[in-house]
DNA sequence: GCGACAG
DNA sequence: ATCTTGTCGC
């Protein structure tokens, strides 16, 4: 008999030329990996010599969405100031697939984060922030945890939208949230088998949708929650935000370099 | 059977 | 992910 999984897995591979084989092989790839997972906290002395902080994302041209800009940004934690940034520009053929979405990421963030080892290592992140879910994952094995693993850096996982998992729904918690019984701006993501994924939060007074936040690798929930709300300006933590803006920034450029020489 | 499904 | 102008408010 065919599991849930395995149906969707199938409806998605039809779907996306992705075969059933390479999905099994990526589940495969979570699972061994999953092993490695740390949840506690280790970082670098006791984390209170945390200085720099790092944000990774990937903007996608919309002509065609096979090329991304993969960007690494690092910020002082102290004053939020962006003290490296880098970029690279790939042809991304893995698709997107719900569940899988380290499979067409963390290839190039991975790049970004060797080259910087090399470049300046000496502003090299103690933590990195990732545009993606950590353990809050059909598998507890997302992107931000399979950085984390691959790296060996301590990672956090922030979602700008909630990946149904263990009966957690959109409009669930931000239900939770609204029923100002909590009146706390944070509520736990406890699903119906009794797990913690992670947690909700308004990350600034006035912002209605949350922001889920999960642990990735080496740092613990309530570590996570503590950091996301020293670097949220806006909603969304600065490293991330920094990350989207200035890759998007990059792509915009490149198409104008790229129309230039088509036009003239 | 139908809908839901990080970026 | 990407699309896309105005608009409400400090």
């Amino acid at each position: 008999m065919m599991s849930e999984e395995e149906k969707q897995v199938k409806s998605y591979s039809e779907a996306s030329t992705t075969s059933s084989v390479e999905i099994q092989n990526w589940i495969e790839a979570q699972d061994l990996l999953k092993k490695k997972l740390i949840k506690e906290d280790d970082l670098e002395g006791n984390g209170d010599d945390l200085k720099y902080v790092g944000g990774v994302d990937i903007s996608f041209l919309k002509e065609d969405s096979s090329v991304a800009c993969g960007t690494l940004v690092v910020m002082d934690l102290q004053t939020l100031q962006v003290v490296y940034d880098d970029f690279s520009l790939v042809t991304v053929q893995v698709p997107y697939v719900p569940g899988f979405l380290a499979f067409r990421e963390a290839p190039v963030l991975l790049e970004l984060l060797e080259r910087m080892k090399k470049r300046a290592p000496l502003l090299y992140p103690q933590l990195l922030m990732v545009d993606g879910n950590g353990i809050l994952h059909p598998r507890g094995f997302g992107l931000a945890s399979h950085l984390g693993v691959l790296a060996n850096l301590p990672t956090i996982g922030i979602g700008k939208n909630l990946h149904h998992v263990d009966g957690l729904t959109q409009t669930s918690v931000r239900k939770l949230l609204s029923e100002g019984k909590n009146n706390d701006s944070i509520i736990t993501l406890k699903g119906i088998s009794g797990s913690i994924w992670g947690v909700a939060m308004r990350s600034t007074v006035d912002s209605l949708k949350p922001l889920y936040v999960s642990i990735g690798h080496r740092v613990s929930l309530d570590t996570a929650i503590e950091i996301v709300k020293i670097t949220c300006k806006y909603r969304v933590p600065e490293p991330i935000r920094q990350a989207d803006i200035r890759s998007r920034e990059y792509l915009r450029k490149f198409q104008m370099g790229v129309l230039e020489r088509t036009t003239s």
